[in-house]
DNA sequence: CTCCTTTATATCCATATTTGATATATCACT
DNA sequence: AGTGATATATCAAATATGGATATAAAGGAG
């Protein structure tokens, strides 16, 4: 039911189609979600963003939906999208977690 | 003092090999501290280790120590390397959070 | 003393990922 | 008719990553 590589870690861009497409949305929507929520710290561009979907619709992790507007393509996070953002989640979580201890045990140096 | 392009964002491989460096370590020591870490699930091999101490040492966020063994060559954060990991952190900490309300805003469908 | 494993650094090159630039077309507004 | 926003799409270049490989010294086993 999936083809692509690895899928073991999302990168960011990835990541972040994944979390718009927890709701069905086109293309140029996502866009605009990643830009507003991010605050304009992060863009995608229509290359990045085209590339993406096409390998993510490959893999399983989203799929096309029908759009009433004939010239917009609408997609939204399979159920095996959901869960591989999941899995995602923990796996940053647990990064920010790891980095978090890492950086209060510093500065009380010695003990 | 850094001559990098953006660093606005670190990769997998970047942020976990800053972590290390909170505390100084020698190349294989961190390849070791990884692994021990992520329990085995991400692992820094060679090529992607000393290609990216190099980056980090040319931007500033890495510096070189003395080690009393020879062989080794031991590295350290500097202090704005340690600033870009919290910067990092913290954004880490936002995809996190953005991707856990979304998760749990879907489910209670419809309103 | 020789073999093997671990430690340790380093690079080549192929593959994967990302992105700037560009192209096309429709729609809304003036 | 012209401009800006909407909307999808691709090319080519730049970046990033990783498998394989090379080198060498140290430590332990037999």
């Amino acid at each position: 039911m999936a083809k692509g590589k690895s899928l073991d870690e999302l990168t960011d861009p990835v990541f972040y189609i994944l979390v718009a497409l927890v709701e069905p949305r086109h293309g140029y929507a996502i866009m605009q979600y990643v830009e507003e929520e991010t605050e304009g710290t992060f863009k995608i561009g229509p290359a990045t963003l085209y590339t993406i979907i096409k390998k993510l619709l490959d893999s399983g992790l989203i799929e096309a939906e029908p759009d009433s507007e004939p010239r917009r393509k609408t997609y939204v996070a399979t159920n095996y999208g959901i869960s591989k953002l999941e899995e995602e989640v923990e796996r940053r979580s647990r990064m920010v977690d790891l980095a978090t201890i890492v950086l209060q045990t510093r500065g009380r140096k010695g003990q």
